[in-house]
RNA sequence: CUAGCUGUGGCGCAGUUUGGUAGCGCGCUGCCUUCGGGAGGCAGAGGCCCCGGGUUCAAAUCCCGGCAGCUAGACCA
């Protein structure tokens, strides 16, 4: 392509709106531009690395054996009223009304519309395992669209839907997956980890996210320094030993402690520290009040919570209704005496010794508290969300925690949709059972941003190969031979097959340099009188900044073999 | 949704405090010079100052009400 003609509005300047590095070159390379928050037309360029990641996940997926098909985008609402989550996912779908004043939404999603696909048309084992895919544009009214092309109101997604006739089945699928994801990735150039995940508003039972590990990525993901767990700390455990803490446990004492509410506040004022101290949060589970006893020093993961109660929503009583539902004062709350209200307690909550707690009576705090002998816990559970340098739950390492973008995610769904939406088939003995699901993300545009943030430095991008949407840019300095030469070889490695720029756009050496170095090909060809003195054209790599002579007789073969060895 | 910040040529911004001619840099067009890491000169084009209402002889500027963008939180495959 030559770029005297390429569309390709490159900027000097980074515009306001951007925060990150992904955002700020996306739009200073050219590759989009918005239309409104979160929503982007892609650009020549930046629409080709979108179809070079779309070919390799395409191609993963068909090896896998799942098959492509389109759904649309346009859903009813009788179908998600029928799953049950036209209210739940209610806010995130853009909805609509037609002429006739029939609902509908525009898909974030689609397991409802691929089950109702296949329920059918699958009515026999024989046709069972089945994996279905599309790749389309999502639309999702997120509450807070941000960085980008990294949370989108509307993005191309790749998701694949897997039928089986058994969890055993399923686990198959969704290894499968798992390893066609990981392939993908890898050949996208990327470095991706996969971790344990929490199922969220999917629903289902085991799930891995996908996670390009970046300062920019909106997830925390803990790993295990000498083993291979990650999980996202939504869900991470730290290994949890019961510890005898042999202190003896001194008689209960009552203190006066006047507007002493907070954790810190009361170390403080007692001096002690947090991890002597029992915090207790008063919350209301889906309405219901429920006591959460955590050690001082630890906070409370929420998604373990919930999962645990099983309920959608929690919120903190208000300080005026302690009274009603707990019999207590807000920020003196505590276990001991306490009657009539359900108690949840972290695991270490269970080994302290002597510590402090709430009176339940204003301005007072209870000293030598003793879980077990002052108040009785029927719940313990893990519930705190986990730290740097907590123990890792599967060997004697510790955990670590980076940020991490989700660029990909799976989900073992089980019967949750095909039994809601009766998605059944007959088996050997001609019974009737209820397919099982699995269902398999990759954020396409996502991606296009995490590999930027994963490849760049102060310049510009820098692509890997194969997600690159040219491999190889020519700069012809000046006019004459070198432009001739240029011509030349740039005919020949089309000819080649190879993906090639040339900027025979009449600007100075600066521009060409600064803009080939923004968009981030991988290899630049410089063809100027000073080197052609002596009868070589000038390579530079584009991520190791290496630079090669190639002498003018070997051109085409001597870039070709420059390629074939760039990552 | 809550809070904060911001809306002025394509981009980055000044001007708003104290009302009175709409400005700078980049980019864009033409000509000349220059030509290996975002050149220089000359001459130009381009603006409903986010929208609506109000105050005033006069509003980018003051007041009221909207809308949009960004950031943080909550939320969120």
């Amino acid at each position: 392509m030559r770029m005297s003609r390429l569309y390709l509005p490159t900027l000097k300047e980074i515009p306001a709106e951007a925060e990150i590095v992904s955002h700020q070159l996306m739009l200073r390379a050219g590759l989009m531009r918005s239309l409104t928050a979160g929503v982007y037309t892609y650009l020549p360029l930046g629409y080709r690395v979108i179809r070079k990641i779309e070919e390799i996940v395409r191609q993963a997926m068909d090896e896998s054996g799942a098959q492509e098909i389109l759904m649309p985008v346009i859903h009813t609402a009788e179908l998600w009223k029928e799953s049950g989550r036209w209210d739940r996912f209610g806010p995130l779908m853009i909805k609509f009304e037609d002429r006739k004043g029939r609902e509908y939404c525009l898909g974030p999603t689609h397991e409802e519309v691929i089950t109702d696909l296949i329920r059918d048309e699958i009515r026999s084992y024989k046709d069972l395992p089945l994996n279905l895919y599309q790749i389309q544009t999502k639309v999702r009214d997120e509450i807070r669209p941000r960085f980008g092309v990294m949370r989108g109101r509307e993005f191309i997604m790749k998701d694949a839907y897997s039928f089986d006739r058994d969890f055993a089945g399923l686990d198959k699928s969704y290894q499968i997956m798992y390893d066609a994801y990981t392939k993908a990735f890898a050949n996208c150039g990327l470095e991706v980890r996969a971790v344990e995940a929490d199922t969220g508003p999917m629903g289902g039972k085991d799930s891995h996210e996908f996670m390009v590990l970046a300062e920019a990525g909106e997830d925390e993901i803990a790993f295990c320094q000498q083993c291979d767990y990650a999980a996202n700390v939504e869900r991470a455990e730290a290994g949890f030993k019961a510890q005898e803490d042999n202190e003896e446990m001194k008689p209960l004492e009552k203190v006066k402690t006047p507007g002493q509410k907070a954790i810190d506040d009361i170390t403080a004022f007692l001096n002690t520290e947090a991890g002597k101290t029992i915090k207790s949060l008063g919350l209301l589970a889906d309405g219901e009040p429920v006591l959460v006893l955590l050690r001082g020093d630890d906070q409370l993961n929420e998604i373990k919570l919930k999962n645990y109660l099983d309920v959608l929503e929690l919120t903190p009583v208000a300080d005026e209704d302690f009274t009603e539902y707990f019999n207590s004062v807000a920020g003196f709350i505590g276990p001991v005496g306490l009657k009539g209200v359900r108690v949840v307690a972290d695991l270490r909550v269970k080994s302290i010794r002597n510590a402090v707690a709430g009176a339940n009576e204003e301005d007072y705090h209870y000293l030598n508290v003793n879980p077990g002998r002052d108040f009785q816990v029927e719940e313990y559970v893990d519930l705190r969300m986990v730290r740097a340098g907590d123990r890792c739950p599967r060997c004697e390492g510790s955990l670590e925690i980076k940020s991490g973008i989700e660029v990909g995610h799976i989900f073992k769904l089980g019967t949750k949709y095909s039994e809601s939406l009766g998605a059944t088939y007959l088996d050997e003995n001609g019974k009737e059972q209820v397919i099982v699901m699995g269902s398999y993300g990759i954020g396409i545009t996502r991606l296009v941003a995490a590999a930027i943030e994963q490849h760049h430095d102060e310049n510009g991008i820098i692509w890997p190969k194969a997600i690159a949407p040219y491999q190889v840019i020519i700069l012809p300095l000046g006019k004459g031979k070198a432009e001739e030469l240029a011509e030349g070889l740039y005919e020949k490695l089309k000819a080649a097959g190879i993906e090639v720029l040339i900027d025979d756009r009449d600007e100075r050496a600066g521009v060409k340099f600064n803009d080939a170095d923004l968009i981030g090909i991988p290899l630049r060809i410089t063809i100027g009188s000073r080197a052609l003195e002596r009868g070589v054209i000038e390579a530079k790599i584009r991520r190791t900044g290496e630079q090669i002579d190639i002498p003018l007789v070997e051109a085409v073969d001597g870039v070709l073999d420059l390629l074939e060895k760039i990552e």
